[in-house]
DNA sequence: ACCCCTCGTGCAAACCTTTGCAAGACGGCG
DNA sequence: CGCCGTCTTGCAAAGGTTTGCACGAGGGGT
């Protein structure tokens, strides 16, 4: 009946109770509520726990006081460096409350994500949803079983940490309308994305503003493979100014076009929105729409602190939109000629990239 | 006495007996021994647990396997994709096993290092531990405590999945030997790295082998910004071919070299280690040392899941070590004129880059 | 000198699951 | 017809912790 498993520190509470010749209460309550046992007691049972090792196990702590210490936290997708910045926010802020991550990656596969919210919903005490690309009605399904808090996705007013989205792609349009482009391109993100679908909105409002065209494209897979095939159609369309859904896209894209002899920003100009160091890294450090990645991880976690410390589900405006920043840098320019002729390479190469 | 957090799930194995008219037992055994209960009486428990949603609490469980199901991953910096690739391919193993990752982040801090790894001993049945950074002291003294895999990283001979290093140094400085270079720089990661070590051991070698100078800077943070700062020491050495620790510091030489218009690969080659899909999306891809960085992280769960099936210390030979492959891409190449006479920058520059 | 209040501590139940042991049912064999 | 073995199930203990309740001691006020 004794476990198989490999004991791995043996020293539990009673063992420290034994030894400081009191009970494993008063051990318990030195860790937990240190004003109610006396304080040299307190002292001492401390003192010998530090001397043997001891810590509590948190599991057996969870199972009575039904919170794990532990946080989820799910991803699209690990190889993205949004992500990663995302991650180590999060992972930062929860270290610092004494919280542990949990991660799971999700393939950009919705399915796979409401599996592992699932799976995971047991043993963490909430979860923070990155960019989730489940449906509303999945969300409102799973929202009731575990506490969510959603990042760079809005539904209705649940909690969540945003991104001003719509100004920034308003600053980045008002950017190249003062440059004098007249025709820009939108390479579209997953179908799946909120962010996508606030950009397209902000596109389509900023555009009206500029008084510029706009033409969408998409949707793409949001990597920089993505990028690479959606360069040609956005190449055939005329545009002189490509906006890409993200960083990654937006190298992709300054690739291909390098490689076909599309001068950036000469003849046209590249952005994207994120602001991953790797777009700073190139020959040509992007033009993009930045946003706080780190500081939004941190901020996830703490609205998820705070929903769990004050479980009235609606205590408060739960919602923090964080600001954007513009990044100018050497990817966008005053287009040099009119929109050129087609190019030499077949501009009808497939229209589209991504997964339908 | 009831817990006061909220339930999340509230429905229990005793729930499901009473309602299959089975005891806990039962329940249990159906779902952990299968062949233990009778194959009607399984199949009704099951069906009535699937509807009701019920699944075991793994921390109770874990209260008396000793097993928790979860795995501990430990990294230096998140925000390295290299990092971030095999911690993509451990969390797909380990969720094939059913497992969950357990994450942190140490910010390179060999002492945030062992604390962390401290902390989560408790809650893991094992821990992969990504280019560790502690002194070979302090691993032994965590041995003990816990199972532990070593990835990228060799400590006498304990678990570890490593990279082929020395013979991934050879084939690129013949590389570099059969373009022509005579002098090569090589730009030192942290003195806590092994691979650094390892990659250090290996150029010598090699360099000895190829008949080519070596000159050794460092140690440099592993990073861009390391890279940044190492690109004018490496200037001034005048050597025709620079080799970076990894390929962030890499990707930071080529774009300061570009800034004081030295020209790669023409005046300069340069070379970095990991294969991060960053070194490719340049303008100017880079030739590197490429790790299967996924794979190893795959391994790594792999061996440690071996370990905790078998506890038994001395079971095999636990050490995997990986191929390496060079990737000749656009930054090496026959060096243009002898070596370039003091270049037009002051050449003094800090010579020593990263933390001591 | 008595009573009451406060403070410090211990007891035991509870959290949810796994598992050794034992008991009941049932069939076969001698 | 009795004995034994196999199969299926339940009982109860155990794992480490938290916490409501109760108990005892000590102090201050009357």
């Amino acid at each position: 009946m004794a476990p198989k498993g490999v004991r791995v520190s043996g020293v539990t509470i009673h063992e420290v109770a034994t030894r400081a010749g009191v009970s494993a209460s008063t051990v318990s309550r030195a860790f937990t509520n240190p004003q109610l046992v006396r304080a040299d007691t307190r002292d001492r049972v401390l003192q010998l726990a530090r001397d043997l090792g001891y810590t509590p196990n948190r599991a057996a702590r969870g199972l009575i006081t039904g919170r794990t210490g532990n946080i989820g936290v799910v991803v699209p997708d690990l190889a993205n460096p949004f992500f990663s910045a995302v991650l180590k926010g999060a992972n930062a802020r929860a270290r610092e409350a004494d919280q542990i991550v949990f991660l799971a990656d999700t393939d950009e596969d919705p399915g796979v994500e409401e599996d592992l919210v699932r799976a995971m919903a047991k043993q963490v005490d909430g979860i923070v949803l990155c960019s989730s690309r489940m449906s509303g009605h999945q969300l409102h399904e799973l929202m009731p079983s575990i506490p969510l808090v959603l990042l760079n996705r809005r539904e209705d007013d649940r909690p969540a940490v945003l991104f001003d989205n719509v100004a920034g792609v308003r600053r980045l349009l008002a950017h190249l309308g003062a440059l004098g482009h007249r025709r820009v391109a939108y390479l579209g993100g997953p179908r799946t994305s909120w962010s996508d679908r606030e950009r397209r909105r902000g596109m389509r409002l900023a555009a009206r503003r500029e008084a510029v065209d706009l033409v969408e494209l998409g949707p793409f897979e949001p990597t920089y493979e993505g990028g690479l095939r959606a360069a040609d159609p956005a190449a055939a369309t005329g545009a002189t100014a490509v906006v890409a859904f993200n960083d990654l896209m937006a190298l992709g894209v300054l690739n291909r076009l390098a490689a076909r002899g599309v001068a950036v920003p000469g003849e046209v100009s590249v952005a994207g929105f994120d602001g991953i160091p790797t777009a700073g890294m190139g020959a040509l450090p992007l033009t993009t729409v930045a946003l706080p990645m780190v500081q939004a991880g941190r901020a996830a976690i703490d609205l998820l602190l705070e929903r769990l410390a004050d479980p009235d589900p609606d205590a408060g405006r739960l919602q923090r939109v964080l600001d954007v920043d513009l990044l100018v840098r050497s990817t966008t320019a005053t287009p040099l000629a009119p929109p050129p002729t087609p190019p030499p390479n077949p501009p009808t190469a497939d229209v589209q990239g991504g997964r339908p």
